[in-house]
DNA sequence: TTGAAAGCGCTAACAC
DNA sequence: GTGTTAGCGCTTTCAA
């Protein structure tokens, strides 16, 4: 059975399309009882009112986009789920997009943006972005935007995002508390700007406690499995091997237990690690991981929420919108 | 700046809106210096194409459904990458809905289709559900579905899985070979199609091998991490403790890794542990796990290619498609 | 090769 | 409380 139209049922009960219209909309200038007879017939011709026929009418879409670097990774994972929660509230339907780190595939993205497609944009830049243009163009159509987590530091609009250099610095002040004086920062990428205020928190803390930061104390994991393994093998095998190792992005966590592993470093009596992560299995890990953990879900609901008010008064400012969702530390067995 | 129409290039160009809509096309019937000339002011004038005028009058939406219990879950992660990949490809774009493993959600999701929303739907069917009314009423508006991974048995829709009997028989023979006689098998729910016949495959292997099967070493982990957590211990007090495990869920892997690590017990001296995963993070457990991993990724764009194939020739029959990506068993140290 | 006109399904302004 | 009308932006006959 195809779907039915407005006109249908219009035309079976006899009246005009736009009562029906109304009646289906719950319009106050509709009488019950043409209200009860417009919602049997819809269900009796199998209705379903077209959604593009309204949104080409109303200009609007119901619909927002969620832009990702990449979804295989637990923190995107959660924060989709905020997402989705916010969304099914408002009766809002949410298109995905993966720019797999490529600043072009973003810019291509948020081209397509520029059609109406969406009310309202989330995002998480790419690695790469290190240019704005795109997110200002889409913005200047009047397309709210909302940041989470990797933001861009120049671009004036509403972000959430957790206290990267905070929580960087406290990971360190721990290991420094635990006993640790030579501690490495590992890394994916410096051009990402979270992870320079890892960086940054990480430097901060050293300096506070009286230790001395170094250039080869910060390691750049941006190639192969086996390159990357590599090269941190070689940190234990120099004549300074570190004492504490922050493992600043997910991906380097399996790396630093592979090669303390194989190379028989005992973690947290040779090395103590940190990890940044949401993973579950961290507490599962041998020995278990102590994490820094982003409030992932809560970041996602959070900024789909802060859109919405941009969505729903066109006059809101986003721009000045920051909130910043604590990142914690919980504390296992490799740091202690 | 906000978007132009058809109706503002043709203005500025003294055509007519026929002439830029085809014009933009690329239509044979448009000269190319008319094109050429389309194209320029398009640019100039700030032109994107309304999806929702183009779908309304086309009567298709260029957009596909993704319907999934969940998406913190390695699995559903890789299979939205495979997705994305191939609608990407096509032009299209990706709705995502999670059911939160409730069939009234499923329902109420699946509704929404008929309105025209979509041109096409993936689904991994949540825990609950056990009726296919909706599937089907879904299928009789000529929307072409494609199941992936959770499948419901009886419904004639093209399904794309992974061998789950299979793969079990061979998880199950696999700690068989490496010694085991007391193989228990723990899993998170009964009603899931894909853990019955994990579980078919398990005392399929089970009895071609000569071991008896009981009751006792099927555990049902559906409750709070604390009561699980129990269940599993009570297997290690008992008189018969287990000397081999099947985690038959990602999520049933750390519960096991916990409570044998709080009792002493070794892995895999003393009990010999396999889990179903995609996660990483298998390889860097202490002491590594043994994984039956499923080609998540590959049936994302399998499952999305034969959705498209179904979408584009609408004479196409997808209910015979069924396409079984075989699961494969990585031999770690939990099983050595 | 181009134009005129109709219409996809819905809604909103304006009448009555 | 209900009807009439127009139009959102695009595509597609049909005619020239």
């Amino acid at each position: 059975m195809p779907v039915a139209t407005i006109k249908d049922i219009a035309k079976l009960l006899r009246v005009s399309a736009a009562t029906v219209s109304r009646a289906l909309r719950d319009s106050h200038e509709i009488s019950a009882p043409t209200k009860e007879k417009v919602r049997n017939a819809a269900r009796q011709l199998n209705y379903f009112p077209n959604p593009y026929a309204s949104s080409l009418r109303k200009g609007r879409s119901k619909t927002i986009a969620v832009v990702l670097p990449e979804v295989a990774d637990s923190f995107f994972s959660l924060a989709i789920n905020g997402i989705e929660a916010i969304a099914k509230e408002k009766g809002y339907h949410v298109l995905i997009y993966l720019t797999h780190e490529s600043m072009e595939r973003e810019v291509e993205i948020l081209n397509e943006f520029k059609s109406g497609r969406v009310d309202g944009i989330l995002i998480s830049v790419s690695k790469e972005t290190n240019c704005s243009q795109h997110i200002t163009n889409t913005m200047e159509m009047g397309l709210p935007i909302v940041f989470f987590d990797r933001k861009l530091p120049d671009v004036n609009a509403a972000k959430v995002i957790t206290d990267d250099y905070e929580s960087s610095y406290i990971a360190t002040s721990h290991l420094i508390k635990k006993g640790c004086t030579n501690i490495h920062f590992i890394t994916i990428s410096r051009e990402l700007y979270m992870a320079q205020k890892r960086e940054e928190g990480y430097l901060a803390a050293l300096l506070d406690n009286g230790l001395f930061p170094s250039k080869e104390k910060i390691v750049i994991c941006n190639d192969t499995d086996e390159h990357n393994q590599r090269k941190i093998k070689k940190l234990f095998t120099g004549k300074l091997p570190p004492d504490g190792i922050i493992a600043a992005v997910e991906k380097i966590i399996p790396l630093v237990y592979l090669v303390t592993n194989k190379m028989g470093i005992k973690i947290p009596d040779a090395v103590k690690v940190i990890g940044f992560t949401n993973l579950e299995t961290a507490k599962i890990l041998n020995p278990s991981l102590t994490t820094i953990v982003q409030p992932a879900f809560q970041m996602g609901k959070t900024a789909a929420t802060l859109l919405f008010k941009g969505i729903e008064k066109k006059n809101y400012d986003l721009s000045s919108d920051r909130l910043v969702l604590p990142s914690i530390l919980i504390e296992r067995e490799s740091t202690q």
